[in-house]
DNA sequence: TATATTTGTTCAAACGTTGGAACAAAAGTA
DNA sequence: TACTTTTGTTCCAACGTTTGAACAAATATA
C-alpha cells in the first residue's frame, strides 16, 4: 500500500495513445474533440481514478476558484447562517469558500487578509472586525484588483459593494417600540462608534429620542465590544446611576444577555422596571427568561446578496466598482423582555 | 489604473541582472547564496511589491499548505473555539485553514470532502456529521495518503488519529452527580447511537444506572438530533409519561435549552421536580434560568491536540498510522438546574 | 605549484494543466 | 479535379516557482 502517485492527464493520454492536450480538451468538453474520444477519455479517467490537479489548472488559468470569507467570530447564528448561504451559492458555481475568523482583532484580520491573498483567492467577502479603523489592508485587496464585498460591518470610504441592514432605521423601530411600551428614559449600549453600523445605530437612537422629546444624555450612551461580559459591566454602571433608565436598547444579543443576567441578580423586573431590546435575534434570545426582544437582520438574505454580488463582479471584471450599498429592512421581534402593555390578553 | 501585472521573481532577477533561480534561492534563504545578493533581492522584492505566487510553488512542491477543517456547524462555542485554536497553531507554522460546515448532512459532507481534496489540501481535520454512517468518503481521504485527524465525532473503524473526551466517563460523572442530588429515576436524551460518542454516552448512562441500582427503561432513553427543537419535542414526550423521571441528562446544551423551555411552560420546577444536566457547556448555559449544569469538553485543548497531531503526521510521513486515540477528561460544571441539596448555604 | 574544497551562481527540467497555432485528413463546394 | 472549409488532433509554449546538477571562481590544503 505504498504511496501511489496520482494519475494525471498524461497517464490517460498514454492509455489511449493520444496527447495530454487532447485529454485536457476532452475533459473540458472542447467543441473540436470528437464525441468518441471524449467518451473514451471520461471512461479511462474514471478507471484510473483521475483527480484533476487544481493547483496546476489554477496556475495556468490565473484563477484559483477560491473565495475568502472573513468574519469576526463564527460562534453566532448570524454569521454562521450567512456563511452557509454563501457556501451554498458559490459551491454551486464551482467556487470553494475559505472561512477565516478575525476574532475582532485588527492584527488577526491583517494576517488573515495576507493569507488569503497569498492563497490567490479570486475574491474576498468580509465583515470587518470591531477593532478595525485603518483600512490599509482592505485597500490592499482592492489594489489586487479582485472583488471585495463587505457585509454587516462595512466602510463607505472603501467604495466597494456592501450588504447590510438599515441600522439607522433599526434604532428608530426599537425606540418607537419602547416608547409605545411606555418607556420615558432609554439607555443605549452600542458597539464602538468608529464602526459605521454602530455609529448609525447611535445616530438613529439619538434622532429617535429627539423625535419623541425624550431625554438624551451622555450617561445613557455606552460603547463597548458587545460581548456578554461587556453587557454585564456596562449594565452594572447603568444600574448605579442616580436616575436609572426604564428601557435599555443594546446593539448585540450577547451583551443583552449579560445585561439581563445582571438585572436578574439585582432583582430588577424585566420588562416592568426596565424594558430590554437586543440586536441580531440570536436563537438564545428566544430562550432566555424573559425572552429578549431583538432586531432580526435577515442573515440568509445578506449571505445571498453578498455571494451573488461577488459572482456579478467576477462576471463583469471591466465594470467600474463604486460604492454600491444593498440595504435590507430590519424587523423587530418583540418578546417578553420589552412587552409591558397588553400583557394579560395578548401574550399567550 | 489599469490591471498592473504582478511582479514575479523573473522581474526581480531582471532588475538585478541575475537569474530567477538565484532570486528564488535568495528568498528561500538558501545557504549557498551570498549575503549581499540576498539583501539586494529582498530589497528589490519590497520595492516592486513582490507577492510570491502560492499556486506555482504549491504545484512545484506538491504541497498546498492548506488544511481543511470540517465541522458540523460553526454556531457553537465548542466548535468555534476549537477552530480558533487550530488556526492559531497552524497559521504559526505557515498553514492556512479552510473551514467548511457539513450542517450535519452526509451529502454536504461528501461534497465538502471532494472540494477539499480538489483544492489539494495537505490534510483534513474533521468532526463527522451526525448523519454520517458510511465511511467511504473518509476512506477516500485516507487513500489519498494525506493526514486525517478526527475530533469529537470520530469512528474507530477508520483507524486514524482521534481527539475527544471520555464520553463513557462523562455519563458516569453526570449520573453520579444526579444520584447525589437525590435523583432516583433518570432519563437520557442522547444523539443517535450510530455515532460513537453518543453510543458511549448511552452505554455510560446505562452502566452508571446499573451501578446505582436505578431503573433502566426503554421509555427513559431517546435519540435525536439534539437541536433545540428536538429537546422540546422529546421533553414533551417524557412529561407525558405516566411515571415521570426526576432527572434528565441531555447530550447537548441546545437540546437541554429546549427541554428547559418546555418544563418551564408546564410549570415544572427545575431542579426540584426534575433536575437537568446538559452537555458542551455552551456560554448560554450559564445564562439560562436556572443555569444549566453541563459537561465541559475543553475545546481549546481538543483543538490544540488536533492541530499538533496534524503537524506531527506531516513531519513523519513514513510513520504508519493506526488508531491513536487522545482522550481528555470531562468536567461537570454544576449549576442551578441540577443543584438541589445544600441550596440555601452553598449557592451564592 | 598543483590539487582539493568551498562558495556563489547559472542551467535546465519539472510540477500538471491549458489554449492558440499548426497541421493533416475528411468533407463540402466550385 | 482543384480548392475551400470543417473536423479532430498534435505541437508547443506558457503559468511562476523550485531544485539538483553543473560550472566557474575563489579559497584552502598539500
Amino acid at each position: 500500500m505504498g504511496h501511489k502517485k496520482k494519475t494525471t492527464i498524461k497517464d490517460i493520454a498514454n492509455v489511449l495513445g493520444i496527447t495530454p492536450s487532447a485529454v485536457s480538451k476532452a475533459l473540458n468538453n472542447h467543441p473540436r474533440i470528437s464525441k468518441q474520444t471524449k467518451e473514451a477519455v471520461i471512461q479511462v479517467a474514471a478507471n484510473l481514478n483521475y483527480q484533476p490537479n487544481h493547483l496546476a489548472s489554477a496556475l495556468r488559468k490565473g484563477k484559483s476558484n477560491l473565495v475568502g470569507v472573513i468574519i469576526p467570530k463564527a460562534n453566532s447564528h448570524f454569521f454562521s447562517s450567512i456563511i452557509e448561504k454563501i457556501e451554498d451559492i458559490l459551491n454551486a458555481k464551482g467556487y470553494n469558500v475559505i472561512i477565516a475568523q478575525s476574532n475582532e482583532s485588527y492584527k488577526k484580520e491583517c494576517r488573515t487578509i495576507d493569507a488569503l491573498l497569498f492563497t490567490q483567492v479570486d475574491g474576498i467577502i468580509a465583515s470587518m472586525a470591531n477593532e478595525t479603523v485603518k483600512l490599509d489592508y482592505y485597500n490592499k485587496i482592492k489594489a489586487k484588483g479582485i472583488p471585495l464585498i463587505l457585509f454587516d460591518r462595512g466602510e463607505n470610504d472603501l467604495n466597494v459593494d456592501y450588504v447590510g441592514i438599515d441600522d439607522y432605521m433599526s434604532s428608530h423601530i426599537v425606540i418607537e417600540h419602547l416608547v409605545e411600551q411606555g418607556c420615558k428614559r432609554i439607555a443605549h449600549i452600542g458597539g464602538f462608534s468608529h464602526t459605521r453600523i454602530y455609529k448609525n445605530r447611535i445616530r438613529g437612537y439619538i434622532d429617535a429620542l429627539k423625535k419623541h422629546n425624550l431625554p438624551f444624555e451622555d450617561s445613557l450612551i455606552y460603547e463597548c465590544n458587545l460581548r456578554k461580559n461587556d453587557g454585564r459591566e456596562v449594565m452594572k454602571k447603568i444600574l448605579d446611576l442616580p436616575n436609572r433608565p426604564d428601557g435599555v436598547y443594546i446593539s448585540g444579543d450577547y451583551a443583552a444577555l449579560g445585561a439581563l443576567e445582571v438585572m436578574k441578580e439585582q432583582n430588577i423586573k424585566v420588562p416592568e422596571d426596565i424594558a430590554l431590546v437586543g440586536f441580531s435575534n440570536e436563537p438564545f434570545s428566544a430562550i432566555a427568561t424573559p425572552g429578549i426582544s431583538s432586531v432580526e437582520q435577515h442573515s440568509e438574505k445578506i449571505g445571498e446578496l453578498a455571494a451573488n454580488t461577488f459572482l456579478r463582479r467576477i462576471a463583469n471584471p471591466e465594470e467600474e466598482v463604486t460604492l454600491n450599498k444593498m440595504i435590507l429592512n430590519p424587523e423587530l421581534i418583540v418578546r417578553a423582555s420589552s412587552l409591558r402593555k397588553s400583557k394579560g390578553h395578548l401574550t399567550k
